[in-house]
DNA sequence: CTGTTAGCGCGTTCAT
DNA sequence: ATGAACGCGCTAACAG
């Protein structure tokens, strides 16, 4: 039915095209096909008719550019490879979708300067608020948030919050899903847990107290999960070891190396608690490779479930995370003050579920 | 540094105010801040130092509208969450990147309804091509592309082509890659393999005939590697049994009862080839349930490889796309188009890889 | 009720 | 070399 005959027309269908077809003023298009103010029902009829015929469809940057608003999030997620953040995202979009609003999306791989990149082209296309479940930003640098948040757009945080920003930020209980993970290798029988992965400091810090002090110039999450394993640890009276922490880039493949030095250990771990799908794959590498198994040799615990770890042989216990429950409170938050709702700049906390299946058991003797 | 003052200002600053401040025209404003045109280097200064003062962005509808281009490629995938599609959005958004190109990526969670939404998404915020890798498409419901590309938008497909459509498309080697992997089933010995997952069709097809011509009214990479599978059955010269491919809606749980009524037959299979990675997971559990294991009762070959995939015991044979590459790949020749180049509008066909590891031994003497 | 008109911010002739 | 003026497609305030 499109491509009628426009005569020189170029390009899409216009508005005034649609008008012209139409016999009836540009107001009056504009009208019926924008959907406000009236029309009377002869016109609005000719007027339909003629877009149908033309195949017309409204230009959105035109709109936006008078109206204003683009009915458009703008999200920045660290690694839409990551299922977690697909899985964020797909609670994004679903949300914003039910309430009109597209949402364009934009990866980081972690990387500050793609992160900045990312911001501006959302500010520069104008989008109405912006979510961001990435922050490769260290705390210090957030300027390019401010920058989107000066400019009078909204912004959320998603997963990883950021203190010194006073924004409502949509995260999970990491510290507590931590400490429960923790808790249950320690009642278990475990004291010697290792912790994969922690900050990304060039050497590992000989007191707790630089440890945390790291952690917190660093990524929200895990220092959290950290101080979650730290807090399991005092309560059992257990002492920090801090050849037990793994610091450096968090790798699948330093995840092997360092559990693989745990092993090698004279007090070796007997039991990984894991904060990252990929920290888990490389554990399991470094078990292999030692000609050991789990939960016999050595126990397991790691972040984010997915159908893979319960097929596992033994299947792995795993924190599962709500992960498109983040998104979509993230897209309501932010929706909400689009709609003119007061910005709480509050942290919402949603719960994480620790799945128990069969990678724990009890250290064997030494 | 921004948020200067500019007195009543409302929104972000224009180039206009950017003009005001620097004390010249709006167009010499726009003529450096463009990057075109001519002017001089003491005004240029002047501009540069206004703009920055005032924290000016350019603002991108705006130049959209009067270019008539965006510098956006619009992308629509199937499902974001699947690690093949975010690979390939990975490998898109390197590359257009690469070549100044921002992009935008939707999902349809292989929802028709929601091709068609994004498509209309993308056309109305004038994207300069698209590029589609989902065409949850039957091969009749193709308007909505055709409709991309009457308004003189490129359109380029990315893994599952459209046959009608006539159009670019970069797609993987379904059909070898399948048959290499049952040829490789068959001459450890297998003759009875299943074959998860074939079309969705309501009843298992009773012919092989019908089974094709249901294969191919719907996806066409399940098609190909439907095709792939009885190629490599044909060269051994072993009978097709209907019952053994599994039919229906795609599913990680049908993919697991489908296995179980395959292990359940008198002449039970002795191995399964999974064209996709929920196909994977749901025989594994089918596998569990039934007090088998892999490779010693069936063995097992998948679409797809992972991490996951890597450090199963044992670890699994799995077929490697080259997801960055494919992507990588559709967005150049879609650039190019945009360039100026004449489509080809041919098949541009990638190599996958067979990686083999041990998740395939002879099958055990009945 | 409907048509005319003035912007939205930017790119781009066209004079100067 | 620079600035004034117009148009991109649409919304919205304003007459009529």
């Amino acid at each position: 039915m499109p491509a009628a005959d426009r005569g020189q027309a170029t390009g899409p269908p216009t508005i005034s095209e649609v008008a012209a077809e139409a016999g009836v003023g540009r107001a009056t298009a504009a009208r019926t096909l924008g959907g406000y103010g009236y029309v009377s029902p002869e016109l609005r009829e000719r007027v339909l008719a003629a877009a149908e015929k033309l195949g017309y469809r409204a230009n959105a940057l035109a709109r936006s550019m008078s109206t204003g608003v683009s009915h458009t999030l703008g999200v920045i997620v660290a690694d839409i490879g990551n299922p977690f953040f697909a899985g964020v995202m797909r609670g994004i979009s679903d949300t914003s979708r039910a309430r009109g609003f597209d949402t364009i999306v934009l990866s980081t791989y972690e990387d500050l300067s793609q992160e900045i990149a990312a911001t501006n082209v959302l500010i520069d296309k104008r989008v109405d608020g912006v979510i961001i479940a990435s922050a490769a930003v260290r705390r210090s640098e957030v300027a390019h948030i401010r920058a989107a948040m000066d400019r009078g757009i909204p912004v959320v945080l998603v997963d990883r919050a950021v203190a010194s920003l006073d924004l409502d930020s949509v995260v999970i209980d990491n510290r507590d899903a931590a400490r429960a993970a923790v808790e249950m290798l320690i009642s278990a029988g475990h004291r010697r847990i290792g912790f994969i992965w922690g900050p990304p400091a060039a050497e590992a810090p000989a007191t707790r107290r630089e440890l945390l002090a790291e952690a917190s110039r660093n990524l929200w999450t895990d220092g959290e999960r950290l101080r979650g394993y730290l807090d399991a640890l005092d309560d059992a009276r257990i002492p920090f070891d801090p050849q037990l922490v793994m610091v450096g880039r968090k790798t699948e493949g330093r995840a092997t190396q360092e559990v693989a030095r745990m092993l090698a250990l004279p007090d070796r771990i007997t039991a990984v608690f894991c904060t990252e799908t990929e920290a888990v794959t490389g554990a399991l590498r470094a078990l292999r490779a030692a000609g050991l198994s789990y939960p016999r040799d050595v126990a397991l615990i790691g972040f984010d479930d997915s159908a893979w770890a319960a097929v596992m042989e033994p299947p792995l216990t795993m924190i599962e995370q709500p992960v498109h429950q983040l998104g979509a409170k993230a897209a309501e938050v932010l929706l909400d003050i689009l709609d003119g709702a007061e910005p709480r700049r509050e942290m919402h906390t949603l719960h994480s579920r620790l799945i128990v299946r069969s990678s724990v058991a009890a250290p064997a003797l030494p």
